[in-house]
DNA sequence: CTTGCAATGACTGAT
DNA sequence: TCATTGCAAG
C-alpha cells in the first residue's frame, strides 16, 4: 500500500475510516479525486468485493479516468466490477433491468432536453395554447424541477400552492401540459433526464424487493461532487445507504454551482442532520495553484454569506499576480486573449494543452475561435452544439432509436419524411390525432392502418408501409447481427448516406464525414467487446443519448488549447487559465442579480474558475461587446473590484504599459453614465427608416450598370470602390472599404447603394 | 407536398 | 448574428 504514503494526515484519514457514514469538505485543488480513488483502492485491498461498491461521479469521464488510476493500483479484474459513473448512467442502467415492472420496454429511450422540448411544443399546440404564454423552455424548466423534488403530474395537480403560483403567473394550465407529457413519455417507451432519477425513486418506492437488493448489493457508497445533488439523487443516495451506512460524500459548498439544475447546497450542509455519527474531513492544503491564485480566491470567496468555514492554503510559491486586461471590443479580447496565449508558449515552452480560455456562456467562444484560426493554434471547444446533437447525427440515432424502441415518438417524427419521402406535415398530424383517439402509440396507427385507420390518401399510405416495412427490417436484425453491420445498413438502405454525400458543399461534406465518424465509434464500440460475444446496436444505444464531447476524447485532440464554460470546467485544472468576459450583466449574469442567494452561486461560479489556475491567471473584460447583432457597453465585474488589489496586476496591452486600479474604477463611472449605443429599439427604428428611404438593396437598373471604379455604400461596411466584377449581369463584386478592407460580395444579398 | 423567403426570437449553465 | 418557423406560391 505504497500509494498510502504520498497522502497527507488528513487525505489519509478521510481514506482509512471506511466504516460508517463520512464527509470530506475538499477545497479546491486539495486533492480529492486521489482521496477518492484510493479509498476505493483501499477499500478492495481490505477485502471488499468491488461488486458492493458504488461511486457516483460527476461526469462519466471522470468516473472512467478514476477506473482507470484504481485499476493501476489493484489490478484490471478488480477494478472491472466496480459501479462507477454518474447517476444518470448508473441508474438508467439499473432501470433498464428493471424496466418491466414500471410498464417501459428495456429499450427504452432516453430523450434530450432538445426531445423533451419538441414534445412539449406538440403538446401545447394540440392543446390549443399560446407558445408564447406557455414557453416550452420555460414549461420544461417547471416540469424539471418538479420531476427534482419527486412531484408527479398528479401530484403537480393536487398542490394547490403549485397550481396558484402557476395561475399567478398566468400558466393555469400548466399542469395539464405536464399530465400530457407525462402520459407521451410513457406511451412512446422514453424517459427524460428527470426521469432517470425520479423513476428510479419510484421503483426503489414501488418495489421494497429491488431497493433490498441494491440496499444490500451496495455495502459501501462514495458520492463525488455531493453539493451539486438534489433532491432526487439524494433521496436515492440515502435510501441506498440505510442498511449499511457506509456512505462518504465528498464536496466544496464554495464550488456549488448547479441550483439551475435543481441541486440542493443543503444536502451538504445538513449531511450531520441526517447522520449524527457522521465524521467530517476537511481538506484545506491546496497543491495546485500559486499563493497569489489561492490567496485571491479566498478573498472573493469571503464576500458569500453561507458556507462551511475553512482555510484553503498553500505551500507553492507565491506566483505571478493576476493580470487584468481590458479591451474596447469582444474580438479585440479574442485577439488580446490569443496574443498573450502566443507569446506565453513561446517564452514558457508551454504546450497547447496547457491553455484554458473560460467563459459565462457558449456564446461567448466566437471572437476566441475566430481569432485562434487566424494564429493557426489549435483548439478545442467543449459543450455548445455537442457531436451528439448535430442535426445529422441526431437524423441517424433517429433510424436507430426507432429500431430498438419503435415507439419512440420524437424519432419517428423526426426521420419519417428524411430523407424526403412525402410524407408530409399534415400526414404526420392525422396520424398523430388518429393516436390519440384511439389512446395509442404512432407506430400503432402507422402499421396497423385497418385497426387505427386515419383516414390518409392511398398514395400516402403506401408509403407510409413502405416506412414502416424498412423499420420492421431492420427490426428483425437488431439483437442477430453485428451493431456496426445494422447501422450501416440502415445507413444506407433509409437513404442518409446517400443524401448527405450528394451535397458538395463544405457543410454538406462536413456532414457526411460526421456521419462516418458516428459509424467508426459504433465499429469501435462493437470491437470492444470480447472475441466470442457480440455487440448489437441496442447495446451501443444504451447511454448514447448521455455521452457528452468529453466522454471520448481523441488522440488528436490532446494537445490543443481548451475552450469551455466556467461549468464544465469543474474538476479540470490548467497551467494557464484565462477567464473573459469578466463584465456586469455577462457576469455575473443578469439573471443572477435579483437575489442574494443567485449572485452567491456566480461568486461561486467565480471561484470555481480561478482556482482552475496552476500557474498563472488572467481576467479580461471588454467594454464593448455584440449581443444579438446589436452593440452594447459594458462596465467591469464586479469580481475584478471582489479580489484583494494586492494580488492584481491591471494591464492595457491595447495602449500598452499598465494602470493603476482606480483608472479602472474612473473608467467604470464612465462606462456608467454611458448609454447602450445601439439599443434594440434604435436598430428597429434604423431598419423601418431604411425601408423608407432607400431600396433593400441595389435596384436592378443600378446593379446592372455597376462598373469597376464606381463609389458604393454597404450597410455595414460603409463606403467603398468597386475593384472587381464576375458574371454577366454581374452577380458578384470585389469590393475595396477603407474600413475593413477587400470584400467579395453577392450581389442578391449584399445591400449595396450605387454612388457614382 | 415542396420550395424559398420573410419574420422571429434566442443567450445563462448541462446530465 | 444565427437558426428555426410561418407563409405564399408552384
Amino acid at each position: 500500500m505504497n500509494y498510502l504514503e504520498t497522502l497527507n494526515p488528513q487525505q489519509l484519514e478521510a481514506v482509512k475510516n471506511t466504516e460508517g457514514p463520512s464527509m470530506v469538505i475538499a477545497g479546491a485543488g486539495s486533492g480529492k479525486t486521489r482521496v477518492l480513488t484510493y479509498r476505493i483502492a483501499y477499500l478492495i485491498e481490505k477485502g471488499v468485493d468491488p461488486f458492493n461498491i458504488l461511486a457516483l461521479t460527476f461526469t462519466n469521464k471522470a468516473a472512467k479516468e478514476m477506473k482507470i488510476r484504481i485499476a493501476e493500483i489493484i489490478g484490471e479484474s478488480e477494478a472491472k466490477n466496480l459501479t462507477m459513473g454518474t447517476f444518470h448512467s448508473v441508474f438508467a442502467r439499473i432501470l433498464r433491468h428493471h424496466s418491466d415492472k414500471m410498464g417501459y420496454p428495456s429499450n427504452f429511450t432516453i430523450y434530450d432536453t432538445q426531445d423533451s422540448r419538441s414534445l412539449l411544443r406538440t403538446i401545447i399546440k394540440e392543446l390549443k395554447l399560446d407558445d408564447k404564454t406557455y414557453k416550452p423552455n420555460l414549461v420544461h424548466g417547471r416540469i424539471s424541477s418538479a420531476k427534482n423534488n419527486l412531484i408527479s403530474a398528479a401530484g403537480y395537480e393536487a398542490n394547490t400552492d403549485i397550481v396558484a403560483e402557476d395561475r399567478m403567473s398566468g400558466k393555469p394550465r400548466l399542469f395539464e401540459i405536464y399530465k400530457a407529457y407525462e402520459k407521451r413519455c410513457f406511451k412512446a417507451g422514453a424517459m427524460d433526464f428527470d426521469d432517470l432519477l425520479y423513476k428510479t425513486n419510484v421503483l426503489m418506492r414501488d418495489h421494497p424487493d429491488v431497493l433490498h437488493f441494491y440496499q444490500h448489493r451496495f455495502k459501501y457508497i462514495l458520492v463525488d461532487e455531493y453539493q451539486d445533488t438534489n433532491y432526487s439523487q439524494y433521496l436515492i443516495v440515502k435510501k441506498l445507504a440505510d442498511v449499511f451506512h457506509n456512505i462518504c460524500v465528498v464536496g466544496d459548498d464554495a464550488q456549488s454551482i448547479y441550483s439551475f439544475r435543481g441541486a440542493n447546497i443543503e444536502n451538504i450542509l445538513n449531511f450531520k442532520k441526517d447522520y449524527s455519527d457522521a465524521k467530517t474531513f476537511k481538506l484545506e492544503q491546496n497543491y495546485r495553484s500559486t499563493q497569489t491564485i489561492v490567496n485571491a480566491a479566498n478573498s472573493i470567496i469571503a464576500k458569500n454569506q453561507e458556507q462551511i468555514q475553512k482555510n484553503v492554503w498553500t505551500s507553492n510559491d507565491e506566483g505571478n499576480k493576476i493580470k487584468v486586461i481590458r479591451t474596447l471590443t469582444d474580438n479585440e479580447e479574442g485577439k488580446v486573449v490569443t496574443n498573450m496565449i502566443f507569446d506565453t508558449k513561446m517564452n514558457e515552452q508551454a504546450a497547447h494543452s496547457d491553455f484554458a480560455i473560460l467563459y459565462r456562456t457558449n456564446a461567448q467562444s466566437r471572437s476566441f475561435e475566430e481569432a485562434l484560426r487566424k494564429l493557426n493554434l489549435p483548439y478545442k471547444i467543449y459543450g455548445g452544439l455537442s457531436f451528439y446533437q448535430r442535426k445529422e447525427i441526431k437524423d441517424l440515432l433517429g433510424y436507430f432509436r426507432l429500431t430498438a424502441n419503435p415507439q419512440d415518438e420524437e424519432a419517428l417524427k423526426r426521420v419519417i419524411n428524411y430523407p424526403k419521402r412525402g410524407i408530409g406535415k399534415t400526414s404526420i398530424e392525422k396520424v398523430i390525432v388518429a393516436a390519440n383517439h384511439y389512446d395509442v402509440g404512432l407506430w400503432d396507427v402507422l402499421s396497423d392502418p385497418v385497426k387505427f385507420p386515419c383516414g390518409l390518401a392511398g398514395a400516402t399510405q403506401n408509403k407510409i408501409n413502405a416506412f414502416v416495412t424498412a423499420i420492421k427490417s431492420y427490426r428483425v436484425e437488431l439483437e442477430k447481427v453485428d451493431g456496426y453491420e445494422l447501422a450501416q445498413t440502415i445507413a444506407k438502405s433509409s437513404g442518409i448516406l446517400k443524401e448527405l454525400y450528394d451535397d458538395k458543399s463544405p457543410e454538406g461534406v462536413s456532414r457526411y464525414e460526421n456521419i462516418q465518424a458516428l459509424l467508426a465509434g459504433i465499429k469501435e464500440f462493437t470491437e470492444s467487446v470480447g472475441e466470442n460475444e457480440t455487440a448489437f446496436l441496442s447495446d451501443f444505444m444504451v447511454d448514447v443519448a448521455l455521452l457528452t464531447d468529453a466522454d471520448d476524447e481523441k488522440d488528436e485532440d490532446k494537445d490543443k488549447i481548451t475552450l469551455m464554460t466556467i461549468h464544465a470546467s469543474k474538476g479540470l485544472e490548467f497551467p494557464y487559465v484565462f477567464i473573459v468576459g469578466l463584465e456586469e450583466n455577462l457576469f455575473p449574469s443578469q439573471m443572477a442579480l435579483n437575489s442574494r442567494s443567485e449572485l452567491e452561486e456566480e461568486r461561486r461560479l467565480f471561484y470555481v474558475a480561478l482556482t482552475r489556475a496552476e500557474k498563472k491567471a488572467t481576467l479580461s473584460y471588454a467594454t464593448s461587446r455584440y449581443r444579438w447583432g446589436n452593440l452594447i457597453t459594458s462596465e467591469p465585474s464586479r469580481f475584478i473590484e471582489e479580489i484583494d488589489t494586492e494580488f492584481l496586476e491591471v494591464a492595457n496591452p491595447s495602449r500598452g504599459g499598465g494602470r493603476s486600479l482606480n483608472q479602472v474604477n474612473l473608467e467604470k463611472r464612465v462606462a456608467k453614465s454611458t448609454k447602450t449605443i445601439f439599443s434594440d429599439k434604435a436598430r428597429k427604428l434604423k431598419k423601418v427608416s431604411s425601408v423608407d428611404t432607400k431600396p433593400k438593396s441595389g435596384t436592378a437598373a443600378n446593379l446592372l450598370n455597376l462598373k469597376v471604379g464606381y463609389n458604393v455604400v454597404h450597410e455595414k461596411f460603409g463606403k467603398g470602390k468597386v475593384i472587381g466584377l464576375e458574371g454577366t449581369p454581374p452577380e458578384k463584386a470585389t469590393v475595396f472599404f477603407p474600413k475593413v478592407g477587400n470584400k467579395q460580395l453577392l450581389l442578391k444579398f449584399a445591400r449595396l447603394e450605387v454612388l457614382s
